[in-house]
DNA sequence: AATTATATGTGTATTTTTTACACTTGTCAA
DNA sequence: TTGACAAGTGTAAAAAATACACATATAATT
């Protein structure tokens, strides 16, 4: 067999390669998990539904590709947002060998203001996870593996931060907590978990009042924490 | 600023991508976490140790395409890798783009009879993870993460499954448990630990004796665990 | 001003898991 | 048969997770 070097590329074998930068990003809406999808305008897969994503330019890294992306298509530049997994099966492009990096990011749905239209995508919307429609490309499965990967991250980063950019009440992040995990927590519990989790801290202001006792408000920490088990 | 699509690769800023996939080997060797190392034959970085792997070829999958190159250096051809990250830094190779995608692997050293002379490489060895040369392209990086990636899937995956084709006592297990964790742990507990993890199952065989009592001998699940923390 | 409704905030007892720790058993060699 | 050696096992203590109930702060109502 013909061993191919790492710097080998003349070699037929390898021409012709691309790499995609591909975010989905999520939101939390009145306890619903949501994910934003653009609508393709050109060929192929005109008309279906993708995840925020695109080729990644020579002269950025990757994470900074994934940004310029969701910056194009959101107006949204100040996400945090965290790779996850790779995705290269051969035909996952019709087109040509492209490899797909993915990312995962959340974000306040409030914040973005204009779903712009761009060059090459119509339009674009929030899609609740247990109503998807077809999507194109490989990106069901890179979506499926986005929301296992975000049920990890809530645990150990700081994830959500861009989700509450002005703070969050115990109440309201236990609602997203368990949209996300799909799982219901003791109010007592959940609170002592989450702050020997280390993610957030005390801030002395507090929600605005409705008509009941106000919300203590927190905010995400800078540090991202992340855990062993042994 | 311009869109760029999902399939706009015509566009001069995506030329000449290309796409690495690159293993780090680990091993363990009388309680020495090491990890399988080769040396370059050609520019670039001619002379330099860097890890196993190669260019991409367009009619293979991710995974498939590191076993090959896997087989190709080592002639090892039945080994379970579990991809980790991609690598996309812009300067990351100095000829043209290429992404890498990194994957871990365990293996028994023993079973690396032959130690190939390949086109483009002169000679391969282990070498102990705190005594590590300095390395080509960014390997570096990509060895530190593959670290840290290989001493989170210890705990939750059968990764070391390929370390012992022949089954494993305890015993055997802990110190390759302390040797990847650089971390004691007490007999019992450990016992304990390993068999709540659900990732090895008794066998009735015992090893061989040494002038002791002979332990008994445990092979991995073929099942792989992965645990949430809520 | 007092009362009511509502959702937030907090403490404690119970269970489960993790940790610390010591003696018994099986084999080889003398 | 005995001694040396490493493997195997159980139990008590500490820590963490879970289950659970009452007190408190505000707005609205009287």
């Amino acid at each position: 067999m013909y061993g191919s070097d790492i710097m080998d590329v003349k070699n037929k074998k390898y021409k012709n390669q691309g790499i995609h930068v591909i975010t989905a990003i999520f939101t939390v809406e009145q306890g619903i998990t949501k994910v934003l999808l653009i609508k393709r305008k050109n060929a192929p897969f005109e008309g279906d539904w993708v995840l925020t994503g695109g080729a990644l330019y020579n002269d950025e890294n990757l994470e900074d590709g994934a940004k310029r992306e969701i910056y194009e298509k959101t107006g949204i530049s100040d996400i945090d947002i965290k790779q996850f997994k790779a995705f290269g099966r051969v035909d996952r492009s019709p087109v040509m060998r492209m490899v797909a990096v993915g990312f995962i990011g959340v974000i306040d749905s409030k914040r973005v203001k204009v779903l712009r239209e761009t060059e090459n995508t119509s339009n674009a919307d929030w899609f609740p996870i247990d109503k998807i429609p077809p999507l194109g490309f490989d990106h069901e499965e890179i979506l499926q593996e986005a929301l296992l990967e975000l049920q990890k991250r809530i645990v150990n980063s700081n994830i959500l931060k861009s989700l509450f950019p002005d703070g969050v009440t115990m109440p309201e992040l236990q609602k997203v907590y368990e949209a996300i995990l799909n799982k219901k927590f003791d109010r007592r519990n959940f609170r002592k978990k989450m702050l020997s989790l280390d993610l957030i801290e005390d801030t002395n202001k507090s929600e605005q009042f409705e008509g009941n006792r106000p919300a203590k408000k927190y905010k995400f920490k800078r540090k991202i924490v992340d855990k062993n088990i042994f």
